[in-house]
DNA sequence: AGATAGAATGAACACGTTTTCACTTTTCGT
DNA sequence: ACGAAAAGTGAAAACGTGTTCATTCTATCT
């Protein structure tokens, strides 16, 4: 029973358990590739004695041959803001079902890194990618990312109007805000607000711009004047400051549409506790996601959502579908938004 | 002119390079080890081809052959519990700065599936290992990780009474959640608060164990009856309901103290918003881990705080040196709690 | 100038797996 | 019971890199 090999860098390798199995270190490689032809009660014995040396093959040797390394590359500016973590959370989950792994990698909230984080991502070879990056052309992003497969989610690739045009390697998924904005705005008329202000998110990214282009255009075709936009980057505390200035400075507004729901928090407790102003009878607010704390009591905030959980599925499916047929047309699957009704827009006093 | 190999699997390789450059493979692979002699004119020739040539070392071949991945496991039970988040999202800045990336894992909130993950994750062989795992013992994790490093925080180890009995592999950070414990009690006490109920985190866990002994014991030293413990599980809707509960059915508090700042805002909504309680004039509340949330001006939480750079800081320098020299004694370093004063704790009316 | 130490170099091997290709054994239909 | 088809098998060749080791080149010292 003499184990002939040694004890490599402390873990077992397919060369040992083949010699205690009495096999050829091919039939224990067999054993653990499910569509290879091999006797089955050879599988078993093979199986049992590898739990026994607790042996699991390699997965730096198997991608160096295979090329596939079942990380999926995740890349946020935030980690912390409430809605990404959400769904990291959600994407992990699922990603650890199919057998993959999330890498993380964290861009600069301004996105001025982008591209450098790409080529050092691109060092671990993930199969796939997932990115919340802002200033990064489709060229750059085919460069850099060689035969990975990057799903670039809710807003179209600079320099590519088309998931068709950017080529095969970029599937997309699409977020069609217009339901949901069109819903709350239609809310807010209903209760008599005309003057509504947009509470930005980062100026240039994507997500905002979107949402206030949506805006814009929900607006003029319900006949309102064009929102009032105010600074803002996602986040409570320029929400907090930018919702101050509006009605100290400012000339205030009837209902406050924030680009997220961590900005319609500092918005709301602004209104609340800084300048005494109710909530919804002086101002209404509306936000954006949907996040956990939306229902928070203290907030209760009616809000825009859209299905993490569809959009997560959505996303794996759609990974899933390109690794195993690399050069299948690319895809582009639409989700939609919708609102939902808390206590955070009423009548005015 | 002719780059005699052709394009591997859309990367180029040390090979191609070395053709480019009329210089041998060996030269190319030194060229990107900083440790081995090289004529610098020839390293800055390969370099600079290998930037027209977008080639960077293949780290599976490079894992292969150096047994190590740059990659570093992190196991949490969710992703989206605002400490653990802020936790990721220092740690995967720091980790990328020294070269290394964050490999994610979800663990279940109940800590039940912990083997089986620790095994799942070892398959991608990290180098190193922090987890937020409750039911394992030392030497289930001392077989599954191999020679990985476990870097096992806040909790002593079940089956290892310190980091030194745990062998070499283990090293640990500690928190004292003494001193800031004991801060809040005093502040407490110092506004005539007599009754405090303990607002309890998942039962088992060992943070959730750690904190409430810590509170027994600090309450008894000063004289006090020991807390109501009220079940909760670091979520906002089980503190809610608790809360509810406590006035309700039970027989109420003069303070509570949360199990982490969640809760707290849990435990503050049901006493304001179902309760119609003031907070801190009918009853106090006290937090624990100064999340970002906590200075929102809707709970502006008095809570205890425990610095997450210096943590996250420590982590990454012990993971480091263990990497550096595997075999040094076990390393075990603490850190300090401190009360941060807002606005939940006052006098009773 | 000669001896010598040190740096620079490339050939060969190692890392642990999957895959191809012949080859051998089993299974099945008649 | 025979042949053909199918399934099972192991030797050898990849995959792309880091690391010895013996060799050649260069610069320094006496």
């Amino acid at each position: 029973m003499a184990d002939g090999a040694e004890l490599s860098r402390g873990r077992a390798t397919a060369e040992m358990v083949a010699a205690r199995a009495n096999v050829s270190r091919v039939a224990v490689s067999r054993a653990f590739n499910p569509h290879t032809s091999l006797k089955p009660e050879k599988r078993e014995l093979i199986l049992r004695i590898a739990q026994e040396l607790n042996y699991t093959p390699d997965r730096a040797a198997r991608a160096l041959v295979s090329g596939r390394t079942h990380l999926v590359g995740v890349i946020v500016p935030d980690v912390c803001s409430n809605w990404e973590s959400q769904e990291i959370d959600a994407l992990t989950t699922a990603l650890q079902a199919e057998g993959f792994a999330t890498l993380l990698f964290k861009t600069r909230t301004d996105y001025s890194m982008d591209e450098q984080l790409l080529a050092y991502m691109r060092g671990f070879n993930p199969d796939s990618v997932i990115a919340f990056v802002e200033n990064v052309k489709a060229r750059t992003l085919a460069k850099f990312l060689g035969r990975a497969v990057p799903i670039y989610v809710d807003y179209p690739l600079p320099g590519a109007t088309s998931a068709r045009e950017a080529g095969p390697l970029f599937d997309r998924l699409n977020i069609l805000q217009r339901d949901g904005i069109d819903q709350a705005v239609a809310l807010l008329q209903g209760y008599g607000v005309r003057r509504i202000a947009y509470l930005a998110g980062v100026e240039k990214s994507r997500a905002n711009v979107a949402r206030e282009n949506t805006l814009r255009q929900v607006m003029a075709a319900r006949g309102m004047e064009p929102p009032t936009v105010i600074a803002g980057d996602f986040g409570y505390d320029a929400a907090y400051q930018s919702t101050v200035n509006l009605f100290r400075v400012g000339e205030g507004a009837d209902a406050i549409f924030a680009a997220n729901d961590v900005s319609a928090f500092g918005a709301m407790d602004a209104l609340r506790h800084e300048l005494k102003l109710r909530v919804p009878e002086d101002v209404s607010v509306v936000g954006f996601d949907d996040i956990a704390q939306a229902h928070w009591k203290s907030y209760n905030l009616t809000t825009v959502k859209f299905d993490l959980d569809e959009r997560v599925q959505a996303l794996v499916r759609l990974i899933l579908r390109r690794l195993n047929n690399p050069d299948a047309p690319a895809l582009e699957e639409t989700l939609d938004t919708r609102l939902v009704v808390r206590g955070t827009v009423g009548a005015r006093r």
